[in-house]
DNA sequence: TACTTGGTTTACGTTAACGTAAAGGTAACT
DNA sequence: AGTTACCTTTACGTTAACGTAAACCAAGTA
């Protein structure tokens, strides 16, 4: 039916170690279905890993990504209270800050780069 | 003559603590001159300081950034040697590399926050 | 049947980036 | 003189995010 991994696969496709893996699982972020006593990842299992390494690009803790993560499953969101809700608001607005910080220091750092690209080709002649 | 800085001035500028300006000279990142024991802060440490903590804002380690600090310092360029200007070329283009990589995680994460926010509100009502 | 290739659990080790005392110096109020 | 407010050094502690090793199963292969 649906497309399965291996830990392995994942790990391959991803750059990590099975550690890494079964690590997220232990910290409670990824719960794959077992065949005996093998771990059988679905395409969802592998969403949530890709959200965790785009996280941890940007800096995230696990903690911080697992926030995210819940934020993004609708869960109960319907059944969710008013409270809840805008707390996850609050989270949202303060993690766009983080970016929009993030995107400035890019930029600032992408000239930085560009100065001393020019100034080591111009030391090359 | 030109403007100085206590450390605990650049603390609360950059809303540090004094260990970590301390623990950046132990890392050889500063080298604020001394009156008497105490630390002096030039301008040009605190820009320093900046760089070092826009760094870290975007995920590098301390390791990194002494790397680009170095990079942007001009130090003795002009009698730099060739495999040392060609492999500072090289570092800038890996680290334009992680730029761009860490810019489109944001803007896939900053589409993913619009997501949910636009949920959460209509779950508000 | 022995071996290789994957998987598993358990558990201690490691590194970066500080935190957190402890113990003390100096200058300025009160 | 005592206290407050800075600064200092030295040194052990802490946390996150894994690394690494040991000891083990299960399936396929030479």
């Amino acid at each position: 039916m649906s497309q399965t991994y291996s830990i392995r696969e994942l790990a391959d496709e991803f750059d990590i170690t099975t550690r890494t893996i079964r690590f997220y699982e232990a910290e409670g972020m990824l719960n794959p279905r077992r065949e005996g006593q093998t771990r059988i990842y679905s395409p969802q299992d592998r969403v949530t890993l890709k959200l965790i390494l785009r996280g941890k690009r940007l800096g995230l803790s696990l903690a911080q990504s697992r926030e995210l993560i819940d934020m993004y499953t609708p869960g109960q969101t319907p059944e969710a209270n008013r409270p809840q809700l805008e707390k996850l608001l609050a989270v949202i607005e303060d993690r766009r800050a983080h970016l929009r910080q993030q995107l400035h220091d890019i930029e600032r750092m992408m000239e930085d780069l560009d100065d001393a690209e020019l100034k080591a080709k111009e030391a090359l002649g």
